[in-house]
DNA sequence: CCTAACATTAAACGATTGTTTCAATCGGGC
DNA sequence: GCCCGATTGAAACAATCGTTTAATGTTAGG
């Protein structure tokens, strides 16, 4: 039986997304996951096939449920009124990523970092996902953003949802960056709070006029001007 | 002479950036940044004591920079007023890296999506580089943010700082996969352009107020409800 | 009890990693 | 010219990587 709890599979899984989370894939060796996992080298490539095997199935098994929950959370929002409010679709969006960091049976805090590094990682398990699943659903969530704001043009709507992804993946992944930034330990609760703090900022983002910016008062931007004396 | 340019140690500068950029600092062999510079392999550890040397050189000669131009504007702006607009202080702080974007000199688009990286990396050199030099400069714009948001609690500040950061790294990094996702290629130009487009966005979103979360119609969020089921 | 499929173990494989060694080469100053 | 410090070159270093092999242990069905 392959579902049993503490299985080597179960057991090599948990400690490699653990590692992940905390060094990265390529800083990982699989004898730094199998010692944490307490079972035998050969057992990754047994079970896995290759590290690339033992990879995929890491991730997917935190992004193919967090993809699946935003996708039905949209469609019920759309099916319950056929213009949901801007507030409803982001939280539709953002919440599921809560839920995974409050459940320690499916990743914890831990997931998050993981979920950060998911967009850093060049490997190719993940450009065929960015291409195929995880588009699907930005799409999807790009057409109701632009139904709940009309008169924004569909292409600031692009940009301001990688905005959202962005201020989403980043502050909830480098936890320890963040408590190094603000000096103080950060409540592992108050990380699904994260979306709580997000909502109401992003929501107000995706509200503002677009700037036509006054070609006037540009190039605060600065140190720029000595490159001309190369 | 050191500062010629096209010199060795300029050459494998200029290589390890960009192979840094595409494919990060663990993936990225010293073999195939001297074969790129076409340089000797032993060039690297004879100029730079060993490739953690010169991983820190090449990051640190893009964001040494980086972090004087923010607080040089900042200091600039807060010397023309006492109480700069919240626009502005978001514009200082944003602007430098529209800057090196645009500027192939300064690394251009690609130093972007080393940019990016910066924050999944989790190697020795730039936790003290955080805990460091970018440290004060968050710290000094925090100050300045709360000047200018008085009544948003500083705490919430510091959290939108965040959100600020992870909106302006993740888009301008992984331009590549904002192609993928927008289904067309990005103009290098346009990539300095995120600035303009995310300014707006962030304004709103720092002047946007505290939700008081009613915790009537919370648990949208997904999925969980089949976790007892286990 | 026997066997066949599954699972785990220890050991070694070749390839690649960062680093070091040492000789060869270059470029000005006495 | 000659010499000396700085740089470059080719080769090898030990260590670690992912992977494979072959033997052993475990478990369920006839």
């Amino acid at each position: 039986m392959t579902s049993l709890l503490n299985s080597t599979k179960d057991r090599i899984l948990a400690a490699a997304e653990e590692l992940f989370a905390q060094t990265g894939v390529a800083r990982t060796s699989l004898r730094a996951i199998t010692a944490l996992a307490r079972v035998n080298l050969a057992a990754v490539n047994y079970h896995f096939g290759s590290k690339d095997g033992l990879v995929e199935e890491v991730y997917r098994r935190r992004l193919d449920p967090l993809n699946r929950a935003r996708l039905a959370n949209l469609e019920r929002l759309e099916q319950r009124a056929r213009k949901p409010a801007l507030e409803d679709i982001l939280e539709a969006f953002m919440s599921p990523v809560a839920t995974l960091a409050r459940d320690p049976a499916q990743g914890g805090p831990t997931v998050m970092r993981l979920l950060g590094q998911t967009h850093a990682e060049a490997e190719a398990p993940f450009k065929t996902w960015f291409a195929g699943e995880y588009k699907r659903v930005l799409e999807r969530y790009h057409a109701a953003l632009c139904r709940a704001l009309p008169g924004l043009p569909p292409e600031d709507v692009r940009w301001r949802l990688q905005f959202l992804v962005g201020a989403l993946t980043y502050p909830v992944a480098e936890r320890q960056l963040v408590e190094l930034v603000s000096g103080e330990a950060v409540d592992p609760e108050d990380v699904g709070r994260v979306v709580e703090r997000l909502l109401p900022f992003v929501a107000a983002g995706f509200r503002a006029p677009v700037e036509t910016r006054k070609p006037a008062r540009r190039r605060i931007g600065a140190q720029s001007k000595n490159s001309r004396k190369r």
